[in-house]
DNA sequence: GATCATAGTCGTCTCACTGACGATAAACAT
DNA sequence: ATGTTTATCGTCAGTGAGACGACTATGATC
């Protein structure tokens, strides 16, 4: 077999999916939207939609992304290549996931999707997308657990297609992910509070965290947090200093997971 | 505009990209084939083809590699889904790595390349791939030092289209990855010494470890290395013991990469 | 207004682990 | 026999995390 051979090659739809998480009332919620046409008609699936000719794939997601959040998504910075990493998207982080392409993985034609991960600060209103779709947030725990042998009622809420597996690696990618990076002030408000970024780890890992031993940790590492100069009462208790997210991206030593 | 409209998608080709990695005399170097056709006619590429209508991404892959390696590729566990993580190979390690998309990457059509990370042992033969084109393994700070603003004499060894791109994305997943999981071991043979595998990860990340305190870390390590039941003095000096990789897949803690 | 509840911040102690490095062991080369 | 090479065991100090005590500053409640 020749390589490259244009006539050669089968037809393949190119999409992206959307996994986009948010913290909201002490969960780790992720997007989703109501399917209107079969198949899976009526169930609920992860934002996303075509690749189009002229644009690449993280220019897709962002595109995506704004269509269906309304989350401003800045153009991804140099675009000179399609490779994955992280890109600026105006406050929300967006990054590559990964390609899902089994041959059956959508009943009318076969369709390779890229996933891409995006993490976004709990957002003021949830609204529905342009395209009159509804739209959703849903705690992740529920959306998972929906899997298995399951009786008729879970069954209506599992996620079409393959997404409930593609929603299952992005969670785990942020979960492993906010250990070694300053990832986590995604998911924050611009200015926010160590309080505030602890509870955003104790949402994501399910897990409660010492607050005195994480106040350390955070305010101890060089360039995680800078001070924003105020201070802020609106968790009650004390007032917490506000903080702003600092330049380092990497955490060294990294922020440890408890067991189990 | 309608989501899943079979006539409204582009034509779209996908394949798949192999950085194929490999610990040949303290070096790591990676498979790369001659292009015997434009465009880079006469360019080092990194081995690649279609994905062909009835397999997934990873069988894809693991027949790409099968063919232009010799390796033999068991298939992919399960394959239930299409999702990336790692599958057995009969040795070598196999797992999705990313996907490129722009639409520029390849000047005669709209490719999306889904690239595929391996890690092997030193093969006893790098022999051509079945289709006669040569194939060659080559240090990957030769094909990754010939980046920017060079010499024409560099720019024969520039990889053709964004491969070289690619290949560094996949050099720094592998050297990440090891500090974390026992993926070391998959490059080594079956059984192996603990300087054999110290050697890996010198060769990995360039650096020089100390033997005292890398063999208390790995053999201190429970589930890492079990021991094979002999010695072997194939690297001069006092015989050393023989290893097996034991089950544990990850490191806690994890390996420490020297700064700098 | 005193008390309580809530949350934030600073310290202390211990243990695990790492990096630096000394010392010994078992092979081969000369 | 002696040196060289590689493997393996041990020691010691420093870093950082987990456990947890103590104190502070706000709003809520009696």
């Amino acid at each position: 077999m020749s390589p490259y051979d244009p006539s050669a090659h089968p037809p393949f739809a190119v999409t992206v999916d959307l996994v986009v998480l948010t913290v909201r009332q002490h969960a780790l919620c992720a997007l989703t939207v109501r399917r209107g046409e079969p198949p899976f008609q009526g169930r609920w699936a992860l934002p996303g939609g075509f690749v189009r000719p002229d644009e690449n794939l993280a220019e897709a997601a962002a595109r995506e992304l704004a269509e269906e959040t309304g989350l401003r998504a800045q153009q991804p910075a140099p675009a000179t290549s399609g490779a994955p990493g992280p890109y600026g998207t105006g406050g929300a982080h967006l990054e590559q996931l990964a390609t899902y392409g089994d041959p059956q993985r959508d009943p009318r034609m076969r369709v390779v999707s890229v996933a891409h991960l995006v993490l976004a600060p709990d957002l003021p209103a949830p609204r529905a997308g342009g395209d009159a779709r509804s739209a959703r947030w849903a705690p992740v725990d529920d959306l998972l657990q929906a899997e298995g042998g399951a009786p008729e009622e879970e069954q209506r809420a599992q996620l079409a297609f393959d997404h409930a597996r593609i929603l299952a690696d992005g969670v785990e990618r942020a979960r492993s992910k906010i250990e070694y990076s300053s990832l986590a002030t995604a998911f924050c408000p611009p200015e926010f509070t160590v309080g505030e970024l602890r509870r955003v780890y104790e949402a994501v890992w399910g897990v409660a965290l010492d607050p005195r031993n994480f106040h350390r940790k955070v305010t101890g590492t060089p360039g995680f947090l800078v001070p924003a100069g105020g201070t802020t009462t609106r968790q009650g208790g004390r007032p917490a200093q506000l903080f702003r997210a600092g330049g380092a991206t990497l955490l060294n030593p990294p922020m440890l997971r408890p067991e189990l």
